[in-house]
DNA sequence: CTGTTAGCGCATTCAC
DNA sequence: GTGAATGCGCTAACAG
């Protein structure tokens, strides 16, 4: 039984159920808004809402947007998909957004064109808020300074991005880090291989300084326990489970293996324990393995999987909350940081 | 150095460009379309540029949405986050929406109320076409019906929902299962579980009808070859790896344990082998594993894992040009289906 | 308590 | 080739 074809009419206006109920627009408006500071009588309510109702009224989005100058709609903009932490980040706004009843738009930036792109719409005021969790490299400073001048309300997570125009979210992963290595060396390793994102290591390798935090801290620790850095050991792998698994393997099957890896994803290092396994190397006696980040599978590995994370696991509400809280009362200046600094948790890997 | 709060005059628009060069703003608003119908001389065209980079001016998309009666997004509706397939249609939206100017909303549906709001969000035509990839048991068919009345293009992911009013995507399960299935009865398989999605095994239970391809035609497979279906090896444990591999724990620890395990997600299906060899089983010889769907992993692990899917892997570009195509041309009835029917790949786990 | 009015910023007729 | 005028649908002042 095909469904017949909508008599393409137009939709109904406000100025449609206005006639309807025999009131004014603006009573229209009102109701349907559900504006308290308006003393409308229930019986006009009433009839508004059964005008609306039988017309089948939806106010227009668009129009309201134009008018209130505001979106409603906060805009997540990221690197890619399948990153655990981000699904948490968009799990968080879609929650709290729910509550102030604002939508969510996502962005993909992974090159400076579409970084280009996404800050361009980002102007044209497609979202009242914006929470940059990825593709940062390829905004740049300029990119940034664009959105700030654009004067948007905007979260960035970033260790190193100054909270100048922008509230930000930090992880600081130093500490966390020094742990995992003093607990490895102090556990008699010596030689300790760095799973690292696809840029860490890239950089690295090209002799740039490495905007991370975590590889900083990473040197920084074996340095202070004496420790060369074998470029050999730094490596590629962190971006996915295959990557981890291959990237693991590799290293594992190297003349001079590691005694230990640290992996910049903690869904790698699980590869990684696979990757051990299938060589015959037990874990932890034969090669420890650390993994950055919090996910629930940790606990369920053979060995279970010791890790650096923040300390309550992978909520982004307070984020959300802030981000919310800055579009809802704007004011510039006093830019706020939220910092959870992550910690060193020793389970069976190690 | 603390950046100057904005000097916080109103942003400028069209009618300040037109202005600043000298022209009509309906000049302006073809110049910056890019509209080649009409014939603006370059001069004009650069004197207009040149005054909206002076002036900072970005077109208003709220406006323009109004405008134009279009808003240049579309809408992805999902059940939740953490599933790589709907990375997958997110990341080909994102592609092909790219290619024609198009931004993308997502929307989260887990609950019959998130659902209504969804609804009603996307009768305001927040949204120029959706993808219906979750949640559809809470929209359920009242909540369908609301969207096609709304007349807004739609492509709907789903094994049974008609193709009426809107497009559908079905990848067709049925036959893999039975692969599968024939595959383990004739390598001597008797006792095999299902690791299924909640609400597969929730219904199975309670005995309701389980809308489920996948899971009718492991029973009918089972059937077929006189098999029993155990209900205690129908288990839920797909949502999630460290559900998976607690759920394949449980069932290989039983009395009467199975010797092949299909798992509704090829996720569990990894945890799974984890849980087995971590028993001190070993895959294949003591217990298959068999996965739905494609990931990269599966080629990785040990032994590889068999699984169930599309041949062509995840891509999604297909369904979201249909998408687009019929946003850009609308056109009523016709309604088209996309089938990617499923086929069981033996590898190395069975 | 409710109606009238005036835009929000843009894209599009229709004159010239 | 360009400009003046109109209105998309709604909300917010301001009257009454």
């Amino acid at each position: 039984m095909r469904r017949q074809a909508p008599v393409r009419t137009t939709r109904p206006t406000s100025r449609d159920v206005a006639a309807a109920a025999d009131v004014s627009v603006a009573t229209v408006s009102y109701v349907m808004n559900g504006r308290t500071d308006r003393r409308i009588p229930d019986i006009t309510r009433d009839r508004v809402l059964e005008a609306a109702h039988k017309l089948g009224y939806v106010p227009d989005r668009s129009a309201r947007m134009l008018r209130r100058r505001s979106t409603e709609q906060v805009c997540l903009v990221i690197g890619g998909f399948g990153v655990p932490v981000l699904d948490q980040m968009a799990a968080s706004l879609h929650e709290v957004g729910d509550r102030h009843g604002f939508g969510l738009i996502t962005m993909v930036v992974n090159s400076p064109s579409s970084a280009r792109r996404g800050i361009d719409r980002l102007r044209e005021r497609v979202a009242d808020g914006v929470v940059l969790a990825g593709g940062l490299h390829h905004v740049g400073a300029a990119g940034l300074d664009d959105l700030v001048s654009a004067d948007i309300p905007m979260m960035v997570l970033s260790n190193s991005a100054p909270a100048d125009g922008f509230d930000v979210y930090r992880e600081p992963e130093t500490d966390a880090v020094r742990d995992a290595v003093d607990h490895l060396v102090r556990t008699g390793r010596r030689s300790i291989a760095y799973l690292g994102h696809e840029r860490e290591v890239a950089e690295f390798h090209a002799g740039r300084p490495v905007d991370s935090d975590r590889f900083a801290g990473f040197v920084d620790a074996l340095e202070s326990h004496g420790l060369p850095v074998r470029p050999d050991l730094v490596v590629p792998g962190a971006d996915g489970r295959a990557e981890g698994y291959r990237a693991a393997a590799a290293v594992l099957g190297l003349p001079e293996p590691p005694d230990a890896i640290i992996s910049a994803s903690s869904r790698a290092a699980v590869s990684a324990i696979w990757a051990a396994r299938d060589l015959g190397l037990t874990v932890p006696s034969d090669v420890a393995v650390v993994g950055a980040g919090t996910i629930p599978e940790a606990q369920v590995t053979r060995p279970t999987l010791s890790t650096m994370g923040p300390d309550d696991g992978a909520d982004f509400s307070d984020a959300a909350e802030m981000l919310f809280d800055r579009i809802l009362h704007p004011r510039h200046g006093d830019w706020r940081e939220i910092s959870r600094p992550w910690t060193f948790t020793a389970r069976g890997s190690t």
